[in-house]
DNA sequence: GTAGCCTTGAAG
DNA sequence: CTTCAAGGCTAC
């Protein structure tokens, strides 16, 4: 039939660049690279790269690195949990409703490309910067349409509510972002903030757990736990969407708020998702609620700047802001707007990005850096002090072994880390200030999470 | 080991 | 019933 030649089988493979030939394992891939995908998380391959780990993969070359090739399928979103423990043949898994909504997507993008006059043409690896279209951004900022590898165009209207993702943009977004979760789902997961969507528990879940690390580094047992714990970016994004429509209603009233009334207003949606995932995390969980208030007050704008530094180290672009709701803002947009102060801290937090990247952190690390920030036993008063000291200690030790099996320099990247988290300390401190200052000048929303912690942590001092 | 084609089976 | 994304088979 026609419509099963839809849109998304006109793309190209984002691993190597053949004919796709449907969705296998979380994304539109072609057949070989399925094939490939599954022997090696099957049969628990280990591949090691003759090079720099940074082989190009192309439709000629995929056979010559598989090392390489299986980063790449990780690094562009293939999922290890949809390859079966079990080998069950057949039937359909938990990525089925995001498939449906990704094809409608793409659908709904073709016939919008086509009205607006312009060609359809496959453009999966380069998009044309004239296929871009700015979105006005209340205070004179704009918002790029987000266009990623795997992605053309996405529209909205220029209204206030185009500030806000439809669904049919988070699914684009969650379809091109890389979340590749290791498997094992242990008991105490079930507790953890679900990373499973909607279709969490269907016949199929209990196949996701497989006691083995499918490439290189053997994963350290503490590492796939707090991956566990992290929370969906899709749930997240529709989350944060919602509730910021909700907010909606009073900027109809007011007129519309700044740019950086806005931002406010995220990074505080950011932080009830921050507060979330730390209240149902593995050993934050277990800590009586005093000591669990006292370590959030304490470190939430570490964690509210490594959410959004980890984003543009993992998925962001030179040059952009990318958003928690999946948007970009051009950086050089900011900088002109900005005033001194501000703008120095995209700086420095630019700066932080560029370390980061350059020392390609990945998710597994900045999953145990969240922890690191969060079992601070230098915060005072805890009443278990000894525990917080032993969850920060194991976390510590945690991170050591991962790099130790990822990287060949060996203290030097645990040592990195470390120095880049002090970093990210300090600009933290320097964002509070400037919050601080604009609050007391009322350029940002008052009554709300972000506020409340602002204060808390004042109060701490 | 790779990759194209085949079989399966839950969801709709 | 059909769909289609899983796993299986097998020539290369």
């Amino acid at each position: 039939m026609e419509c099963r030649l839809d849109a998304g089988l006109e793309e190209l493979c984002p691993v190597c660049g053949d004919k796709v030939s449907g969705y296998h394992y979380g994304l539109l891939t072609c057949e070989s690279c399925k094939g490939f995908f599954k022997r090696t998380v099957q049969n628990n391959k280990k591949y090691i790269c003759a090079e720099k780990q940074d082989c190009r993969i192309d439709q000629i070359q995929r056979k010559r690195c598989p090392f390489c090739r299986f980063q790449k399928c990780l690094h562009v979103g293939m999922r290890l949990e949809a390859v079966r423990a079990d080998r069950m043949r057949g039937g359909r898994n938990k990525f089925g409703p995001m498939y449906k909504r990704d094809r409608a997507l793409k659908q709904q993008r073709k016939a919008l490309i086509q009205a607006g006059g312009f060609r359809a043409e496959s453009c999966p690896h380069l998009v044309s910067s004239t296929h871009q279209r700015e979105l006005s951004f209340p205070g004179g900022l704009h918002l790029v349409p987000i266009l990623h590898s795997n992605d053309c165009i996405s529209y909205q209207p220029p209204s206030l509510s185009s500030f806000l993702p439809s669904n049919s943009l988070v699914a684009t977004q969650y379809q091109c972002i890389p979340f590749s979760n290791w498997t094992i789902k242990s008991e105490h997961t079930k507790n953890c903030m679900s990373s499973h969507g909607s279709a969490a528990g269907t016949s199929s879940d209990k196949m996701y757990s497989r006691p083995f690390s499918p490439h290189g580094p053997r994963m350290p047992q503490l590492v796939m736990e707090f991956l566990h714990c992290e929370p969906d970016e899709l749930q997240l994004q529709d989350k944060i969407a919602v509730r910021l429509l909700q907010e909606q209603t009073g900027w109809e009233e007011q007129g519309n708020p700044s740019t950086l009334s806005l931002m406010c207003l995220m990074a505080d949606q950011t932080l009830f998702s921050i507060v979330e995932w730390a209240r149902t995390s593995i050993f934050f969980k277990k800590l009586k609620v005093s000591d669990q208030m006292k370590l959030l007050h304490s470190c939430w704008s570490d964690l509210l700047l490594l959410d959004g530094i980890s984003r543009q180290v993992l998925y962001g672009r030179e040059g952009r802001l990318l958003l928690v709701t999946g948007q970009e803002m051009e950086l050089s947009e900011i900088a002109l707007h900005a005033g001194p102060i501000l703008a120095s801290l995209v700086q420095r937090g630019q700066e932080l990005v560029e370390k980061l990247h350059i020392l390609k952190v990945d998710r597994q690390e900045f999953a145990c850096i969240k922890f690191l920030i969060l079992f601070n036993p230098e915060v005072k008063h805890l009443e278990e002090h000894q525990f917080v000291e032993s969850v920060q200690e194991q976390v510590e030790g945690a991170l050591l072994e991962y790099t130790l099996c990822t990287s060949s320099h060996l203290l030097g990247r645990f040592s990195h880390l470390l120095l880049c988290l002090s970093e990210l300390r300090s600009l933290s401190t320097l964002v509070e200030d400037y919050l601080h200052c604009k609050h007391l000048s009322g350029e940002v929303p008052c009554n709300n999470l972000l506020m409340e912690m602002l204060h808390a942590k004042c109060s701490l001092a």
